[in-house]
DNA sequence: CGATACATGTAACCGGTTACATGATTTT
DNA sequence: AAAATCATGTAACCGGTTACATGTATCG
């Protein structure tokens, strides 16, 4: 499932969606990491409804503005799940971290706030081990030249280090939460 | 110019390369953000070469084995140079900020040291406008629910301030070797 | 009345992924 | 002799981008 795809099933679970409120979602928020062009979201929705993830129904029928709005099926909810509960990889990690963070965001409404703050652990952990492996790959290229190489390596460094200590913070924060329950509600 | 194809004639413009040896490169350092696959890089290859950005030359002809090394041509150098030249904008931030690394790593030697520090420093306050946008953002859904969507959203921030963080300290570190050169050479 | 927002789509293009294909050379 | 490495490619597929097309409704 591409990051579009889960971010559009993503927003539908939260309730019945058209394209134009998708579009709408991706533009006014940072979500607008992803694909706002209907070239992309049309398309997409036709084929989770092929798939049976979606189905979409015409409001407005005899209206001169029909609309089309989708809603998850049971079997959507099922691969949602599914998805957001696949095991993290070292890979996804690598190449895949917004893809994660999408999933991040969902995962709490969809399978339970325990599910989330495990999905954090998960996530930091694998995050602090490619830490560790971005720090050995440093120690081996220490010194000799290449600064550049070496500052952008730092680079990735930080940024995977950063997201280590948000997932932990977050994770602390969502536990909080828990046992405070709506304490600022 | 594709993410792949400025990484490739990022590598060639250290020095005439083979798609094989790209492959090695992309899959044994941390460059591996970057397509590994055969499929992607010798196509690649092709398509820069027929752009008159490379030129490839089939070294040991009559062997069994023989191996085609790509090396930039005046254009090429003249092309690279002006990618990595182009200023940086807020959607080069938000949905390139890979192509910005890479764009980073090649700067420096392919433009001189005082692009690489002017480049960083640019870096710096795209990113830091963007940290203030989203905290603009977050300011705007204080409160009022939705933990994990403002979690979410707390890692973009720190993600963003990370990067900023080391674009400051790297451009303080290129202008110390600037003003100390060859000093632990 | 003009601009903006609402609303949905298509078509051409590009390029990355996956999987497959081939075979020589070197190392164990 | 088997396994790993060297070395280059192709073909089918998928899906995102860009640009285009169409028309209504609402607000100032």
């Amino acid at each position: 499932m591409s990051t579009l795809s889960l971010a559009i099933l993503g927003l539908i679970s939260q309730g019945p969606r058209s394209g134009y409120d998708l579009r709408k979602a991706f533009a006014t928020t940072p979500m607008g990491h992803f694909s706002m062009s209907p070239g992309a979201i049309y398309p997409a929705l036709k084929r989770l409804e092929e798939s049976g993830l979606v189905r979409g129904t015409v409001e407005r029928k005899r209206t001169l503005r029909p609309r089309e709005v989708y809603a998850l099926t049971e079997e959507g909810r099922e691969a949602l799940r599914s998805t957001l509960l696949q095991p993290i990889g070292r890979d996804d990690v690598i190449w895949r971290m917004d893809n994660l963070m999408l999933r991040f965001a969902f995962i709490g409404d969809v399978c339970g706030h325990e599910q989330a703050i495990a999905y954090l652990k998960a996530l930091a952990t694998h995050t602090e081990s490619y830490v560790r492996e971005l720090k050995g790959f440093r120690a081996m290229v220490v010194g000799r030249g290449a600064i550049y190489g070496r500052l952008a390596l730092q680079h990735g460094l930080a940024s995977y280090a950063a997201t280590a200590r948000w997932a932990r913070h977050a994770a602390k924060e969502l536990e909080k939460a828990h046992r405070e329950p709506a304490a600022h509600q």
